[in-house]
DNA sequence: TGCCGTACTCACCTGGAGGTGAGTACCCCA
DNA sequence: TGGGGTACTCACCTCCAGGTGAGTACGGCA
């Protein structure tokens, strides 16, 4: 898995930071966290469309080895389980922020549409 | 390849910068660009060791592609061809930064051995 | 009585990112 | 005379990120 094969010597920070990052639903993680502070693991799925749960569950994990997201196991039944970004991934959200800008700016220049999802809008009509 | 799949719909800026920086090699050839300004092919192969030729041709087309850097071919034997970053390149670099920030001082936390080349440094004492 | 929801785990499979090695046309230099 | 450098292309192969679908233990609800 990504977990042993990262933390390899990096060439430079970008490259430190984007081995954290990547991953396809990571920053999408990282967004959902910060816009709504704390999800439970259905709501994320159900905010990621398309997303299927082994993946949700691998990235969490390896995001939470990495440090950026805290998870809150609560004891009951049904089970309930509450992630939210720790600091570092409010920090990891601030220095993505430029980059957020770019690609918002390259996808005016290149005419790309944006899939509208249930993460900014609010409205969650697309589901597959 | 990628570059058929790509400018596929969006689900936020971040997502979109994303899709144009993936790849192994990409951020590092970002980060040789804008060190030395403009580069040849051989120098970019021996300033990323470990690259494959194959790799280097391919993600140089998708940035070239993508309006990151700029391709110049002198017409001449031995062939002579030198890369430069365009503005789009140079913007992107800039946002990178603060991501790169981020690495460096992930790297700093996580005591991670940081690979020495010819890279970041401005100086340039080593190169295997 | 049986289906839904919750938060997962496990086994299996596929596509594509990335690596390997050879070939090309030409020139320079020892 | 031939070996190395230039900037590639092409065919082939490997490996793993990511997807699919099933199973689980339990409670609520119709």
């Amino acid at each position: 898995m990504a977990a042993s094969a990262r933390r390899g010597p990096y060439i430079c920070g970008v490259d430190a930071a984007m081995d954290v990052v990547s991953g396809k639903w990571k920053s999408l993680i990282l967004w959902e966290l910060h816009n709504y502070g704390t999800r439970r693991f259905a709501e994320l799925r159900r905010g990621l469309p398309g997303v299927s749960e082994k993946m949700l569950v691998q990235h969490l994990r390896e995001m939470e080895e990495d440090g950026l997201v805290h998870r809150e196991v609560y004891p009951q039944v049904p089970p309930k389980v509450e992630y939210s970004l720790t600091e570092h991934g409010v920090s990891l959200n601030a220095a993505l922020a430029a980059l957020g800008e770019w690609g918002a700016e390259r996808m005016r220049r290149i005419g790309a549409e944006k899939v509208v999802v249930g993460t900014v809008g609010a409205a969650v009509p697309v589901r597959r």
